[in-house]
DNA sequence: CGTATTTGACCCGCGC
DNA sequence: GCGCGGGTCAAATACG
C-alpha cells in the first residue's frame, strides 16, 4: 500500500483560509533535495514541504519553529498569489472553488481550513506519510485521465482527508493534496515541530442539510475567530525559543 | 470475523 | 432551471 521509494520532490502549493493552519506535522527529517530519485523512508511529503517552505515562506507569512523539520503554516494565507502557486504545482486546488477569497464562499462553506498539496515524482500512488489513510473514495475527474482517489485519516476524531492523483501532464508524478491538519501525533513519528496551540472549539463547517444532518460527525476544521490571538501567542512563543536558542549557542 | 477497499448512487454548487 | 463535475456515502465485496 503506502510507498517510500522512488520519490522525488518537484513542488507544493499553499495554505489558504479561512484561519486554521497550523503546525503539520511530518515523520522524519527529510534528505536532501535531488533531483535523483532517492531512495528513503517516508515521507514522500517533507523534504518537499520543506523545501517549498524555504522558497515561498516569507511571502505566505509562516512561522517556522526553530528546528522545526516540518512545515508551519500561517493562520492564514498572507500571500496574495494563492492560484499561480497552484499553477506552480500544476494542479487547479477544486476547479471549481476559488482558493482565495472570503471563507465560506464557494460550496456553502465546505471548504477545508487548510490545505497543501504536494507533486512528487513516484512510482506508486500512495506516499507513507506516517500517518494511516482509509480510502473512501475514487472518482475519474474531468481535468485528468487518471482516477483521483480519496482518503481520510483513520485516526479517531481526526477529519483530515487527502487526494491522490497521477499528474494529468506527467504520469510519472503524483499530487497529494492533504486538506486539514490533524489533530494528532502520526504513529511512531519523530516531531521536531513544536505543537500548534490547542485549537479552540470549532463549529461544523458544514451548512445543516439533511444529507449532513444524518452523516457522522467529524472534527471541525475551521478554526473560531479567537484562534488568531492563539496562534500570535504561539508564534510569540517560537521566537522566543528561536532567541534563546540563538543566545546559548554563542 | 473484523477491517479495508471498491464502486454505484447521491448530494451539492457552479456555470450556462 | 438544468446539466455538469466534484466530493462523499454506504452497501457489497475482498482480504488477512
Amino acid at each position: 500500500m503506502a510507498a517510500s521509494l522512488g520519490l522525488a520532490h518537484e513542488a507544493c502549493y499553499a495554505a489558504y483560509p479561512p484561519a486554521a493552519a497550523a503546525c503539520s506535522y511530518f515523520p522524519s527529517p527529510p534528505p536532501p533535495p535531488s533531483d535523483l530519485v532517492a531512495e528513503f523512508p517516508p515521507p514522500a511529503a517533507t523534504a518537499m514541504v520543506d523545501d517549498y517552505y524555504f522558497q515561498f515562506g516569507q511571502e505566505m507569512g509562516g512561522a517556522r519553529a526553530p528546528g522545526c523539520g516540518g512545515y508551519c503554516s500561517p493562520p492564514a494565507p498572507v500571500f496574495d498569489d494563492g492560484m499561480s502557486l497552484l499553477s506552480y504545482a500544476g494542479v487547479e486546488g477544486d476547479g471549481r472553488r476559488p482558493m482565495s477569497g472570503p471563507a465560506g464562499t464557494g460550496s456553502g462553506g465546505r471548504r477545508p481550513a487548510s490545505r497543501i498539496g504536494f507533486r512528487t515524482r513516484s512510482e506508486v500512488d500512495v506516499l507513507d506519510d506516517g500517518f494511516k489513510w482509509r480510502k473512501y473514495g475514487k472518482k475519474a475527474v474531468k481535468s485528468s485521465p487518471n482516477p483521483r482517489n480519496y482518503y481520510r485519516c483513520s485516526a479517531e476524531g481526526c477529519g483530515v482527508k487527502k487526494r491522490v492523483e497521477r499528474d494529468s501532464d506527467d504520469p510519472r508524478y503524483v499530487v497529494t493534496t492533504y486538506d486539514g491538519v490533524h489533530n494528532h501525533a502520526a504513529p511512531g513519528a519523530t516531531y521536531l515541530c513544536q505543537p500548534p496551540p490547542p485549537p479552540p472549539p470549532a463549529q461544523p463547517q458544514r451548512p445543516a442539510s439533511r444529507l449532513h444532518a444524518r452523516r457522522r460527525a467529524s472534527a471541525p476544521l475551521v478554526a473560531a475567530p479567537s484562534w488568531s490571538a492563539a496562534f500570535d501567542a504561539w508564534e510569540a512563543q517560537l521566537n522566543a525559543a528561536a532567541a534563546h536558542s540563538s543566545e546559548s549557542s554563542y
